[in-house]
RNA sequence: CGGGACGUAGCGCAGCUUGGUAGCGCGCAUCGUUCGGGACGAUGAGGUCGCGGGUUCAAAUCCCGCCGUCCCGACCA
């Protein structure tokens, strides 16, 4: 049993399960479905999707990408039309073989995703190299029957998007998968407020049907690895599979070249791993349901004038776009900081009878100078000053929470070149080191230290060397990046 | 599926060894006092002790069976 604080939270440094647990629920993010493996979002984690939903989705659009619906069944003989891709997720489908109260001829799928029903309905829409490209994203749920479910990170369902699109060629498609692995990374580091590696999956971890698939991989507090999206290029796998033909200028019949691209729940999984702390979630502000927090202090008529000034200060900031709230519960003010600290509000105001008479507000950051009590070092700002510096204020939290997250990947990110130093790196952080490529080293390693190859980084310096493990020569031309995942 | 822990009030737990009126803390409700870092007092509501059998005058407690949950591993956005 680990010793909790104050707020009954087990603290990140003890235990980085249990607290991760204890925050999601007591945050008040998600809860538990009846169904093993499955989560309720609560309105506060569903505004955080909602947040996120919109920012990427603008996105997307901004890249010439319309958004599509593709039916929750699928066929079960669909999935056995790639060799690859019901090999890889046959043991995680979820199959309906009863509806209308019979037996149905063909078991349906629920979709764990659905590059195979929207293959089959581009092979239908697609006939000339004037219908190419295809660009659709699919905002939907879907369903995978994980073995060790957890909450945000790998639930039997999550909502996510997925991007299909259909190329003519080879290069455009590998343009389209690399320009949205871009978009994830940016959207990640811009929004999330998480710095990510972008890089190239090894064969061994790579999507089932793909050619090539990339990732964005962001280093949690904890030192480990979290996938936060990905981007395949397909190839002609698919195309082949589902007959998605057109014919070219030539007037010669060709395959196209398919790509897909996701980002899950899981990313909310990665903000709350990625910044939170012993006091509770630390939110990105362009993903924090709340950025400025108001609780206004003092009893009787002071209390009634403070609250005033505080809902006079929250219409401005609201006329100014920023989503702000004003605590009017009947609790002390200790308790409202607290409570909305561990809510991982980036900005805090106190205005109480001293600050109403003197014209300031009291401003605390969630992260930030803390004093030797632990607690945020306050700042005090004139009624006007604040409204107008809230936006800026906002940003340089986001800047600062960026900033924090490389330095602590960085300082926790090492370049190795014997096994010892690696078996070390890996127990805390990144090891970038040499390998062989071969699968069943990747395996070996696995075995002996949890940790598995996060991506060949598309940066990083050519170089040739010898495994870390098995001392044969090395492949991708440079070092890859080694972590323990989640 | 392997290893571990656990199921008692909304939440966290004690009680079980040695069977005998079901408890504590938090939370909740009402009233009063409080209010600048999780305030305090008084009163009160809230339980088929996971489910099914068995032993017994009597089972949360002992016995048998089942179910479920969480954590660690294999799978994975």
């Amino acid at each position: 049993m680990s010793k909790k604080n104050q707020l009954g939270v087990t603290p990140l440094s003890e235990d980085v399960s249990a607290w991760y647990n204890e925050i999601v629920f007591k945050a008040e993010l998600a809860d538990r479905g009846p169904a093993k493996g499955t989560m309720v979002i609560r309105p506060y984690g569903y505004t955080i999707w909602e947040l996120l939903q919109a920012q990427l989705d603008q996105r997307f659009k901004d890249t010439g990408h319309v958004n599509a619906y593709f039916p929750l069944f699928i066929p079960e003989s669909y999935l056995h039309r790639e060799a690859d891709h019901v090999e890889g997720f046959s043991p995680e489908l979820a199959v309906v073989t009863h509806a209308g109260g019979k037996e149905l001829d063909e078991p349906l799928v629920v979709r764990p995703t659905s590059e195979t029903v929207i293959g089959e309905m581009y092979s239908r829409w697609i006939t000339s190299y004037r219908d190419l490209p295809v660009l659709i994203n699919a905002w939907n749920n879907v369903v995978r029957w994980e073995l060790r479910p957890r909450i945000f990170l790998r639930t039997t369902e999550f909502l996510w998007q997925e991007g299909h699109t259909a190329h003519a060629d080879q290069q455009e498609a590998m343009d389209e998968t690399m320009q949205m692995l871009g978009v994830y990374a940016e959207f990640a580091r811009t929004v999330a407020a998480i710095p990510m590696i972008e890089g190239e999956k090894t064969p061994g971890e790579r999507f089932a049907g793909a050619v090539r698939t990339f990732t964005i991989e962001g280093m949690m507090r904890d030192g480990k690895a979290l996938q936060s999206g990905t981007s395949h290029y397909l190839g002609t796998n698919f195309a082949q599979a589902f007959d998605i033909t057109y014919t070219d200028v030539n007037n010669e019949v060709q395959h196209v070249h398919t790509t897909s691209w996701g980002m899950s729940t899981r990313m909310i999984g990665a903000v709350i791993l990625a910044h939170g702390d012993d006091q509770g979630l630390v939110l990105p502000p362009r993903l924090a349901p709340i950025q400025v927090v108001m609780v206004p202090i003092g009893r009787d008529e002071d209390g009634v004038a403070a609250a005033a000034k505080a809902d006079e200060l929250a219409a401005e900031l609201k006329a100014a776009g920023v989503r702000v709230h004003v605590d009017h519960r009947d609790a002390s003010p200790g308790f409202k900081f607290s409570d909305w600290e561990l809510k991982g509000v980036p900005l805090r105001v106190e205005l109480g009878p001293r600050d109403l008479e003197a014209g300031h507000v009291v401003v605390a950051h969630r992260v930030g100078e803390v004093d030797d009590k632990g607690r945020a070092v306050k700042q005090q700002i004139p009624f006007a000053d604040f409204v107008s510096g809230v936006p800026a204020l906002l940003d340089a939290y986001h800047d600062m929470l960026v900033e924090r997250a490389e330095t602590f990947r960085d300082e926790n990110t090492s370049v190795v070149d014997n096994w010892d130093a690696f078996e070390a790196q890996v127990a805390t952080g990144f090891a970038v080191a040499f390998h062989c490529g071969r699968p069943e080293c990747e395996d070996d390693i696995k075995s002996a230290t949890k940790a598995t190859p996060r991506c060949i980084p598309l940066e990083g310096e050519a170089a040739e060397g010898v495994c870390i493990r098995c001392d044969n020569p090395s492949a991708y031309g440079k070092r890859i990046i080694f972590g323990r995942a989640y």
